[in-house]
DNA sequence: AGAAAGCTTAAAGTTACTTGAAGGTCAAGC
DNA sequence: GCTTGACCTTCAAGTAACTTTAAGCTTTCT
């Protein structure tokens, strides 16, 4: 844009930033805390103010979340420079890793998938007794391989 | 109950536990303060101890966090009676309410597998200009104008 | 006996936020 | 001119589900 509209400098204060970004207004403050987005206005009131450019990045970090990634790798990829090689590679690298991840917790959901189905299969007459606790008791017994339980917590 | 194997009576101090359940010690202690297995031993030292049965309703609660539920449910269904309809109905709801959860976390990731592998699609060249960081950009700017945010206000 | 392994508690750290308390600023209305 | 209400400020604490750390017992091995 050539032309000098007055929202391009500055012309947001949080609580529209917020609207426009998707990012509530008590996240933003906690992204500038986490050094994602930079400490803007505060000159002669305290109030933060942002600029279009701003809010540009501000939806680039909940893009980036919305990817699931997390913060390290949102500030990882905020400070790279596009004109240096190495640093593309590293866009590449979060990038890979990233994917990998979703995969695997893809993986993960489909069993889990599979398996609530046929643990919900067991219930579905009507009057009759109920067997689902029987069920995920012997499937505890029988699931003695070892792996390490992980966090399932989805966000978003 | 009728035979008296050592092992059946309080046999597992809490390493052993942890070994066999798949649950750290200090994860036992953690679920022990929140009341999901029962405070045992502490006689003669300070040491826990578990029996066979102990272990078995680990292995179970294991089994339901790696069913990616939360410990509200965990404890829920923890309380159930078997023979008990209402309760019955309320394992069967339980679990509905869960297979929504898991369904809809699939299709988020299925959407972000599919992003991730486009975005990456753009980078495979090797001596070229790396356009993910260009894209991410773009897609942040054209995802904000039509979705309407549910991140702001939604607590999850 | 002495060290290593394993147990104890309590408290703090983790991630990515949200919620709450107590108060400052600003435009509008009476 | 003053109050009302919306919006802003900071700082602290709460959330889930743990893990990690610190400091100190008990048991077991050599």
């Amino acid at each position: 844009m050539d032309t000098v509209n007055p929202q391009d400098l500055y012309g947001y204060r949080i609580g529209a930033a917020a609207q426009r970004s998707g990012i509530s207004a008590a996240n933003i403050r906690y992204y500038e805390k986490e050094g994602l987005v930079p400490a803007r206005g505060m000159g002669d009131n305290l109030y933060r103010s942002y600029s279009d450019a701003d809010i540009a990045q501000l939806r680039f970090i909940r893009r980036l979340r919305s990817l699931d990634m997390s913060l390290d790798e949102v500030r990882s990829l905020l400070h790279l420079d596009l004109r240096n090689k190495a640093d593309c590679q590293t866009a590449r690298d979060t990038l890979d890793g990233h994917i990998a991840h979703v995969q695997e917790r893809l993986k993960e959901l489909r069993g889990l998938e599979k398996e609530l189905a046929s643990l919900r299969a067991r219930c579905d007459g009507t009057g009759m007794q109920c067997h689902i606790i029987e069920a995920l008791h012997q499937q505890a017994d029988a699931a003695v391989t070892n792996k390490p339980l992980k966090r399932g917590a989805s966000h978003l």
